[in-house]
DNA sequence: ACGAAGCCCTGCAAGC
DNA sequence: TGCTTGCAGGGCTTCG
């Protein structure tokens, strides 16, 4: 399950595999992902040189000479690079193949990535286009959340997973934020004061952060495909913790669902 | 407009 | 052993 960091990890893992390449063919072997793979792909990016990758939250954008492919990884999507002849496995849905004779192969076992096309700007693409800020950049900070979170009743976990609030916190880390920040994850957001949210986003960043650290030498392997996920389990103070002692107190963490989302925290320690 | 539930999907684990 | 059931989750979409 690909978190903002991983994706991130992803995208530096692929730059120096796919940068500068020309898309010779794209072989689409399941279009039915998240949204329909659109029949026209091949025909618009075939012959295109891939100028740039980079991220917007979850999404990785491939701009091309004139466009851009969006590709999004759901939960169980994985990008690896492979020699163009490389073995066909199941859910190998889409394969990019390039002018280094390598092959981009999305594997996405549940299908709940995507793979779209842009025109021209991705930024302009409507699942993009609205203006909600990176997590690590300075636009999101304490005084941005508690700007937001006056009018607004929700409570704080379902509100920082919001990605018309902030892109690319996911379950694991906005659960981890908040245990760090020690805020209760169903507190409503507009009974919390400036000061906490400011702590929150600093501990966001912080989450954040230490796992793309750590994401940088543990997924390193996109040549052999070997991205396993799991490297940041060792870390979660939280999640996946329900019913085993706090790491700062030592009560035990509870666990409920929140917006059909598990939700652990310690009862303790976040009020 | 907001908040919460629904939905897409497969693999895995638990229960019978 | 082989079913069935439930859960996991990102995030857009729909409903209230």
């Amino acid at each position: 399950m690909p978190e903002l960091p991983e994706v991130e990890t992803i995208r530096r893992g692929l730059e120096p595999h796919v940068g500068q390449q020309t898309v010779q063919k794209i072989i689409v072997r399941e279009s039915r992902l998240r949204w329909t793979v659109p029949a026209q792909l091949e025909k618009v990016a075939k012959s295109q040189r891939i100028q740039q990758i980079s991220r917007r939250g979850k999404y990785l954008l491939l701009r091309l000479d004139k466009g851009a492919l969006i590709i999004h990884l759901g939960m169980s999507g994985r990008l690896c690079i492979f020699p163009e002849d490389h073995p066909v496995a199941k859910h190998d849905h889409v394969d990019f193949v390039l002018s280094n004779k390598r092959c981009l192969r999305l594997t996405d076992p549940r299908r709940f990535g995507a793979v779209l096309w842009s025109d021209g700007d991705p930024l302009l693409h409507p699942l993009l286009s609205d203006l909600w800020p990176e997590p690590l950049t300075d636009d999101f900070n304490g005084g941005y959340l508690f700007k937001l979170a006056q009018k607004r009743t929700t409570t704080v976990k379902s509100f920082i997973m919001d990605s018309h609030i902030v892109v690319g916190v996911g379950n694991i880390y906005a659960a981890e934020a908040l245990f760090q920040a020690g805020i209760h994850p169903k507190r409503a957001v507009n009974r919390i004061s400036q000061a906490r949210f400011k702590l929150l986003a600093s501990h966001i960043k912080k989450v954040l952060n230490a796992a793309i650290k750590q994401g940088g030498t543990t997924l390193r392997d996109f040549l052999n495909g070997d991205s396993k996920p799991g490297y940041f389990k060792q870390k979660l103070q939280v999640y996946g913790r329900g019913g085993l002692p706090c790491m700062k107190c030592a009560t035990v963490l509870r666990e409920i669902r929140l917006n059909q989302r598990s939700t652990v925290y310690c009862p303790h320690c976040q009020v």
